[in-house]
DNA sequence: GCACAATACCTCGCAGACGAGGTATTCCGC
DNA sequence: GCGGAATACCTCGTCTGCGAGGTATTGTGC
């Protein structure tokens, strides 16, 4: 099984659903300044149907970002109601993003909804060979023999399970593994491509 | 888009990880009575690989659960170490436990991590049409169109992105649903047979 | 015979999640 | 001309998550 059932668990500290909403901020403002309201709209869409993500969690997480200056906020008439709070992101404010993008903790390897968040940005780290680094963590992930379910030590496979349910998790996980894997493998492809065109443009 | 961005974004109260990590500790002792340490590592097998716990959670939870009379404690001399603190489920835990396979909140539906800890269970609600209610539920969510990006309110496909990464999203979140979506009938139709079995033999 | 790992459980304190509630403005239907 | 929805932001209190640390026992390698 080697489940490290030891102390701490994971070293990267603490905060991880706060480390996934602050990424999806730092992503969107990446883009374009927008104000909270639009914000909530954008994140509402990418992870709200899985997720959903509260105002009073997003509002605090603006005021945590702004503190620790990685965006600013400059306060606008309101165009259709109340005034509006426009917020841009600072230089650090995208080193960060980089940085957060590059050095990812585990769980915004290992955990889906962590994952796609990662992914949806990840085009922001414009380095070919950075990104090709973070899927490669994540290929490695996927290639380790893990189950749901075990005997004992063994990792049980679908067929060998009489509960139609567990049966069905397995499935299903081996089918999304089997679609990324495919989709890792060309795209790590392409971006090794890329990486070797960069740096020959480097030295030439 | 008809993301809803008003008041509460969800009725089923707080707790989201909390129930999960409930659910998983009312589902590991309807098996068989525990001690905290091996219920950990089951758990850790279960849903470890994506998303540890943390003794500090685990524990804080037990107590919870048996606060609240769902399970209680017999302090056991212990077999290799310190005197364990065997879990055993109550008759008000095993109803809770039924309870809320059969009632999950919206979030265990749709997020991949709640619901697989659901199936995981599903089989001690005995009752196939309960079942199949739970998973029509999932059905619902799946075949609701949503993607993760917009064209204002129109879903973007795969095919019409430039960003790989995104691409891979969507790639990789079709794949799943299709494969779940093809499990998801066959076993509906399997368990609306047996449904109809059992009610046939109470009525004769 | 001594350190170290594994077993087995616990508390403390900080920070985050979020429901409930509040405030103010504008637009639309009637 | 008024009620309700949408826009736009905020605070408060409660509960939870978890890293850091603590305690005690048994088994294993050197």
């Amino acid at each position: 099984m080697a489940v490290p059932v030891s102390r701490g668990t994971t070293v990267e500290g603490l905060r991880q659903n706060a480390a996934m909403l602050e990424l999806a901020i730092l992503g969107f403002l990446h883009d374009a300044p927008l104000h909270g309201y639009v914000l909530r709209r954008h994140i509402a869409a990418l992870t709200g149907h899985v997720r959903p993500v509260a105002e009073s969690t997003l509002y605090p997480a603006i005021k945590r970002l702004e503190k620790a200056g990685l965006l600013v906020r400059a306060t606008e008439p309101g165009a259709v109601a109340a005034p509006r709070h426009v917020l841009r992101l600072t230089e650090e404010g995208g080193r960060e993003l980089k940085r957060r993008l590059a050095e990812p903790a585990q769980r915004e390897i290992t955990d889906e909804n962590h994952w796609f968040t990662l992914l949806a940005f990840m085009r922001h780290l414009a380095d070919p060979a950075a990104q090709a680094a973070v899927l490669r963590r994540r290929l490695a992930f996927l290639e380790e023999p893990t189950s749901f379910f075990y005997d004992g030590e063994r990792p049980l496979r679908a067929e060998e399970l009489d509960d139609p349910f567990r049966r069905g998790v397995l499935t299903i996980a081996r089918a999304t593994s089997r679609a990324e894997l495919a989709w890792l493998r060309d795209t790590l492809a392409s971006l090794e491509g890329a990486a070797r065109r960069v740096s020959r443009s480097e030295t030439s």
